[in-house]
Order: C-alpha cells, then sequence, then structure tokens
DNA sequence: CAAGTGTATTAAGATGATTAATACACTTAA
DNA sequence: TTAAGTGTATTAATCATCTTAATACACTTG
C-alpha cells in the first residue's frame, strides 16, 4: 500500500500518516475503503504496530479516518476533510509564494509554474 | 538579531540557518557584513557555541557566508546563492502547487493567491 | 468460542540534538 | 609582544524522541 523512504529523517509515523493522507485526498482510497489493520500494516512495513497505531490516530484526529470498534479502520467521507485541506493548502501556498517573492522569483515564473501544473496552453 | 521558537520542533541549529538564510535573501544583510561571533549569538540565543557554529558551517556550505579565520564570518555576496535560490524555490513551489491541484484547489484560486502576494489589482 | 480488530501500558533500546569543557591557530589592537 | 577576540576541533555526558518489545483487555465476526 505504501513504501517507506529511509532517507527521509523524519519519523516513520510521520511518513506513514503523509503518504495515506495524499492516498486519501488524491482520491487513491475511496470513502469508507476499510484500512489495512494496525498489525498487518506493521508487518508489511517491518515496523512496530506502536508506530502505525499512532499514525492511524494521527489521521483520525485529522479527519481522514473514521474507527469501528473491534472492525477496523475506515476512510471517512470526503466532507469530513476536503474543505479543512483545501484552506490549509491555500495557507501553505500563500506562504511559499511570499518566500518565492522574496527569493527574487518573478510573478511570470510563478504563472509558467501554474500553467504547467494544470496543463493549459499558453497563448501570450 | 533571531529569535528562537520554541513550539518549533525542528533542531536549532536548522532554526538558525532558516532565519539567517531568510536575513541574508530577503536583503536585511547585505553582502561582506560582519555577522556576529559564534560565541557572542550563542550567548544571545542562551545556546551552546557548538549549535551556532555547526549553523554558521551549514550557511557556508550553502553559499550564504564566507569565513575569514580569526576574524569572523561574512555575508556572501548574492553571486553566490542567488541562482540557485531562485531555482530551489521554483522546483519547491512546482511541488507545492502539485499537492494544491492534487487536494483540490483550484487554478482560479492559486492565481488570486499570486495576485495578492505581487500586489497587483485585479480585474476580470 | 476462536480469531481478528482497536486500544492501552510499561520498559527498554537507539538515535540525534544539545550541552559542557577544553584546546589550538589565527587576527587585531593595545 | 601580549591579550582579547575570532573560527575550529575534539571528547564526553546529558536529554528528548522515536522505536521496539511484550503484554493485556474489550470489542466484533464467523
Amino acid at each position: 500500500m505504501i513504501i517507506l523512504d529511509y532517507r527521509d529523517k523524519r519519523p516513520i509515523y510521520e511518513q506513514v500518516v503523509d503518504k495515506l493522507e495524499r492516498l486519501i485526498v488524491g482520491g487513491a482510497l475511496e470513502a469508507d475503503t476499510k484500512m489495512p489493520s494496525v498489525r498487518s500494516l506493521a508487518v508489511e512495513l517491518s515496523v512496530n504496530p506502536n508506530t502505525i497505531q499512532r499514525a492511524y490516530v494521527m489521521l483520525e484526529q485529522m479527519g481522514y479516518l473514521y474507527t469501528i470498534s473491534g472492525r477496523g479502520n475506515f476512510v471517512a467521507p470526503e466532507s469530513e476533510w476536503r474543505g479543512s485541506k483545501v484552506q490549509e493548502m491555500l495557507k501553505e501556498c500563500h506562504e511559499m509564494l511570499l518566500r518565492a517573492k522574496e527569493a527574487g522569483v518573478t510573478k511570470e515564473q510563478l504563472l509558467v509554474q501554474l500553467s504547467k501544473v494544470y496543463e493549459e496552453a499558453e497563448h501570450d
């Protein structure tokens, strides 16, 4: 389901949170999909179950998962997280753009990036 | 000169690097400005000299400082870092925009952010 | 009831950041 | 020349955090 990057110096639970978040936000995991159990994902990643448990708790607090005791963790519906995620990304983008401007990046350069990402033809 | 954020979970030396980098990139510290000595900045931040030394070494490797043995650390000329910094920021922006798009942020929303940052009037 | 699930607890190990105490070579100014 | 200030290097100890390990318990399902 996910692959750990051992060059990444962040804690494992944080990597797991990030990767699963991206799978959910990106639509790879639909709402109400059953997640791997704490123990099975721990085995799959050759990691301690506590580490996965910690990641799952964080994802639940972030609104990406819901838990049914004794049954497992499931992907939460989009309405639980879509709005706040968009707001979070807008804020991060704002800060990034401020730093880019400060570093000497021009508005034109950023417009190019934007067009690249949104795959639209440019005509000046 | 800088203030540490104790809520920030990153190592101190990393915070120092970031803050000083932003001062230099943002133009608050001109080329050839003498930086505080390792020992004095350590006292100012109530931190061990080794921690500051580590930050200065990193900043030198990144091209932001140059050292004259026995005299101190000085801000490097813009030509040493401006180009690579712009490239670095463009790459970071590209990745950020990809994630924003994936999260459901529209191109229009990003254009608004861009205009805000570059302080230009919008007319649709 | 047995197996699988989430959850909680406690202890130990491992890694990295930070501090502490020195030491040495260099430059500057008295 | 000398004293003070500079960068640099080394070694050890401390501390925080991540991670593992070994359990235990309540719940759900077949």
